[in-house]
DNA sequence: ACGACGCGTTGAGCGAGGTCAACGCATCGG
DNA sequence: CCGATGCGTTGACCTCGCTCAACGCGTCGT
């Protein structure tokens, strides 16, 4: 693990900061001067259109980076969903961090292929699925998520709202609210609470995200 | 331009090989052994559902690199749409070339960057546009494509057939049908032949992608 | 020369998901 | 204690894009 190899070179050039949710972190279009690192809490990275249609391309959670792509200016908004603590480094820092140590250059490229591929699998989704489809993929991808970072029972927390559900999957937040309804009558999912999903069989909702 | 800072080192480990339209280069989960770039025709990359619902998550012309993602196996499927020559290299070559020339690495970094870019635009189509405005930002993705490589008219060839438009842009044939028509009748574009296409406003056109 | 086939276009009807509206239920400030 | 506000759910209705079908046209192979 990279990351935790140079700690005490990263404590010198990072100052850390704290926001509240739905505070802006930085907006698309904004001169690209830090990188950041989510060290507590939820983010989400968005577009919008001039009208206001919202996507949102991904939520980030406790380890996950932003802000790394090599481009002068974002390309993307970012704003916390719950209270959050990040690790803000300049950019020319980070250039000279890899110079130091090539590997890092390595583990970022890894980094970004594997946010590509999360974008492909995202595309798929966006493109070709139902809205059952896009619920059912989205839960199993959180789950996925939730038991990365520890326990391996199939109930977990869902930090963001349905309206950003809705905006990461396409859909309205009527129809959200819908299909998680239909989900639950289905016996393939529960709601212990709003934001909590418990899942009885992984293997039958990931049946329905296709086909 | 380190693409051609290299040429001599790459025509030693480097093998060409010619495809017809239709033609597979790789498909999804095959262990990734090669990386491609493309010299001569157009390629399309996509994913499957179990039912056959495609999704084309990008088309790739002449320079456009294919299967460089630091991963085991390809992320999707890659299939020629025209007649097409491939430069194709081991990975493992690759990795090599990249300990004696570290620049190609950051190259290959910004590559999937402005890659992961593209990706979040699309995200946005996908998730937020109608079918006129999938349309229409496709037809200005592919002018600004075909006006780098030369012209600056705004008249240039889709190599690819309505069916790919469709799996690219989340659509039907017949919707992609229909919105082309749609958009020549309201004079936003010509269609001089089917697969021909001229703008006459480039900023009409472009207004006409959001909003 | 001619039928078969692939591709694109067009029309008619339908349905998944969007829109609009009402309502329940927390949380919060006065 | 109570109205206001924000979020989620549910219902009724509508529309955009999908489905199914017919047809035109160019390119094959025979």
């Amino acid at each position: 693990m990279i990351e935790t190899d140079c700690v005490e070179v990263l404590d010198r050039i990072v100052t850390h900061t704290q926001i509240r949710p739905g505070q802006t972190v930085f907006e698309e279009g904004d001169e690209a001067k830090y990188a950041y690192n989510v060290s507590r809490g939820h983010v989400r990275l968005f577009k919008l259109l001039q009208d206001g249609r919202r996507q949102i391309t991904g939520f980030l959670a406790p380890g996950d980076f932003l802000g790394l792509a090599a481009r002068q200016t974002y390309a993307y908004s970012a704003e916390a969903i719950t209270d959050a603590d990040l690790c803000r480094l300049k950019v020319g820092e980070l250039e000279n961090l890899l110079e130091e140590m090539p590997p890092v250059r390595e583990r970022l490229y890894e980094i970004a292929n594997d946010e590509l591929a999360a974008a492909q699998e995202q595309m798929l989704c966006l493109g070709r699925k139902t809205a059952k489809e896009r619920v059912a993929s989205f839960l199993i991808s959180q789950l996925r998520h939730a038991a990365d970072c520890g326990d391996g029972i199939a109930e977990f927390e869902l930090p963001m709202s349905r309206s950003d559900i809705a905006d990461y999957l396409g859909l309205t937040i009527e129809t959200v609210s819908r299909t998680f309804t239909a989900l639950r009558e289905e016996g393939l999912i529960e709601l212990p609470s709003t934001h909590r999903i418990s899942i009885p069989s992984i293997a039958t909702l990931e049946a329905s995200t296709e086909a």
